[in-house]
DNA sequence: ATAGGGTTAG
């Protein structure tokens, strides 16, 4: 480019036609000190540009990074025409000036200029982004009338804008009257239906589109993703595999799957991804390593997870993925590491933010650091200019908490400058379940029936506490009102993978193939083991007022201990058995798991609802702290 | 030029 350009620049153009196509061809390309050079001997000439030179400089000094000269041109030349004022939406858009964007357009808007299929797409991003639906219905009306409402482009980024702007039933009207759609306007469509937790209507559009492409089924991915619907995200990750060679996955894709491994602790099927991952270039991701990381965390290898973030760590310093290992050693009760990772974060010269006191107070208070956490909370915003939120006094209310600080908890509550939400209560509420405070806790469930109804862990915690106090009575009331306001008790459920395949286990259940052979090794083998070893059943943990060996016959087939006899039965000495749970973990089979990884010689690492516990040699790697 | 996106407390 450079030596091309040389000899045309030494001759004296007095056209436009000469500059305009040196500019484009600067473009997008990075090239601003060449854009610079032939700028300034073009201002040695005294050459002006019009508005057509005028947009195709503000293009390459937008692309070039060089928002201010853009605006510059575009202010100097003030034509008013459609191309040059084109030209500095786009460079705002591509800078993400919405604010910016919009003020140009309401400008073209009086000087009656009305913009075309180029101008609408960029204003309409700029309302879905700021949520400014009426404008967006005003462009709306106004392509409308230029007859651009059936544009490709157009049309598609209408849709979106309505998408954004939470009007799925405009959208669906949109899409409905439009004769050509265009593959994408299916596409922002089903997004729409799945981040409104519309999975039906999603699913029928993405049946019934005449032609997928990666962004369809990476859209349809994500969704199953983001409402919790691991299983389906993964089975048609595979079937997009299987059934439809012409798509290509990419990095888009992998992020959308792997939280599905990361939700179901799929570790074998996150390996598998990985690979795939790397197969098609995508190890120096960074956003790719960072999913890769938590995925890791969440499936309970912490030692990939590290790997993944050692492997950012040699090209980036990148903010997302220190937050992301220090919450990983957060919810493996590794308090010290998450410290000592987060003291690494200051000094390699990354400022926190928010989510890194979430994980860095998380894990002060999983371990049991209640002195440190406090600590931090009080640098928080003095050191480290980060305003405390809702979620950061949750940790300390948790970190008081569970120390039997209640009282100090308590009134941290009626100091916070913010209301109490459903996580203060809830972190309230277990501490006084550890801590036997029935006063408080009931304060604690009051407020969370109300801020909460439909979850049905705080109406069981409350009711383990009365149970655990022998008050059947109130445990009685408490199932009276669940039925009452229509909840439905979550019913526990464990798994594990052995060979890349989850099995899954409810309480009491006797419906797996190999259901005999568990119930034969939880019922009269592990027994006599564990009680030699010293294990009384812990029966506090049975809701039902029934007789004691009832008690403990329920407590024998809790998910957990199915899963954990599963996994004993079928993998070799030696094999780590990762275990999951959707509830919290009971204390009944927390201090039999312990036994059972000394007996059996296995280390087992159990992810409950809110944490990883390593049993290991008879210990828990929570210190029974949790 | 349009559609799909990593980390967040109990």
């Amino acid at each position: 480019m450079r030596t091309l350009l040389k000899p045309l620049l030494a001759q004296d153009p007095r056209f436009v036609s000469f500059y305009a196509p040196i500019f484009q061809s600067l473009t997008g390309k990075n090239l601003l000190k060449l854009g610079q050079q032939v700028h300034a001997q073009m201002a040695l000439r005294g050459f002006e540009p019009d508005a057509y030179l005028g947009a195709k400089m503000v293009a390459m000094y937008a692309s070039s990074d060089d928002l201010d000269s853009a605006v510059a041109i575009f202010h100097r030349v003030n034509n008013p025409s459609t191309l040059l004022y084109n030209s500095i939406i786009r460079a705002y858009t591509l800078h993400g000036f919405s604010e910016e964007t919009m003020e140009i357009y309401g400008r073209m808007h009086c000087l009656g200029l009305k913009g075309d299929n180029f101008t609408y797409p960029f204003v309409l991003k700029c309302c879905a982004e700021l949520s400014r639906i009426w404008i967006g219905k005003c462009v709306h009306g106004l392509s409308l009338k230029v007859g651009l409402e059936s544009d490709m482009y157009v049309g598609t980024s209408l849709i979106n804008m309505y998408v954004k702007c939470c009007d799925m039933s405009d959208a669906r009207r949109l899409f409905d009257k439009m004769t050509v759609r265009d593959v994408s306007s299916w596409n922002a469509l089903i997004a729409g239906y799945m981040k409104d937790g519309e999975i039906c209507l999603a699913e029928d559009l993405f049946g019934k589109m005449p032609g997928r492409n990666i962004v369809s089924w990476t859209a349809m991915i994500s969704g199953y993703t983001q409402n919790g619907l691991a299983e389906q995200a993964l089975f048609l990750f595979d079937e997009m595999l299987k059934k439809d060679s012409k798509v290509k996955p990419n990095w888009v894709t992998i992020m959308s799957v792997l939280p599905a491994c990361a939700h179901s602790a799929a570790l074998e099927r996150g390996r598998k991804i990985h690979n795939f991952a790397s197969r098609i270039g995508l190890e120096s991701n960074v956003s790719i390593q960072t999913a890769l990381l938590a995925m890791y965390a969440k499936c309970g290898s912490l030692l990939d997870a590290r790997q993944c973030f050692e492997r950012v760590r040699r090209t980036q310093n990148n903010l997302v993925a220190w937050n992301t290992m220090i919450t990983a050693y957060a919810s493996h009760g590794r308090g010290s590491e998450a410290v000592s990772t987060f003291e690494d974060m200051i000094v390699a010269g990354v400022q926190p933010d928010n989510i890194t006191f979430t994980g860095l107070l998380s894990g002060c208070s999983h371990s049991g650091l209640v002195d440190v956490g406090l600590k931090y909370f009080d640098y928080m915003k003095r050191v480290y200019s980060v305003e405390p939120r809702v979620e950061h006094y949750a940790c300390v209310v948790d970190l008081l908490g569970r120390a039997g600080r209640l009282a100090e908890a308590k009134d941290l509550i009626s100091k916070m400058p913010m209301q109490a939400g459903p996580s203060i209560w809830g972190a309230m509420l277990s501490a006084c379940r550890k801590h036997r405070n029935l006063e408080i806790a009931e304060i604690a469930a009051r407020s969370l029936f109300i801020l909460e109804p439909e979850n049905s862990g705080n109406y069981v915690m409350l009711s383990n506490i009365y149970a655990e106090a022998g008050m059947w009575k109130e445990v009685d009331n408490l199932r009276v009102l669940l039925k009452a306001q229509g909840v439905k008790k979550n019913p526990g459920c464990s798994w594990t993978e052995v060979n890349g395949k989850a099995h899954l286990f409810l309480g009491g259940d006797t419906s797996h193939p190999q259901a005999k052979e568990i119930y034969e090794f939880l019922l009269d083998e592990l027994p006599k083991k564990i009680k030699a070893a010293g294990y009384v059943p812990d029966t506090s943990f049975v809701l039902h007022d029934v007789s004691e060996e009832e008690k403990e016959h329920s407590l024998t087939t809790h998910s957990e201990k199915l899963a954990i006899a599963f996994g004993l039965l079928n993998t070799s000495p030696g094999v780590v058995l990762r275990v999951t749970k959707n509830l919290r973990i009971c204390g009944d089979c927390h201090t039999a798991t312990k036994l059972i990884s000394r007996i059996y010689e296995r280390e087992i690492i159990v992810r409950d609802l809110n944490r990883f516990h390593h049993f290991k040699d008879g210990n828990c790697s929570c210190g029974d702290y949790w």
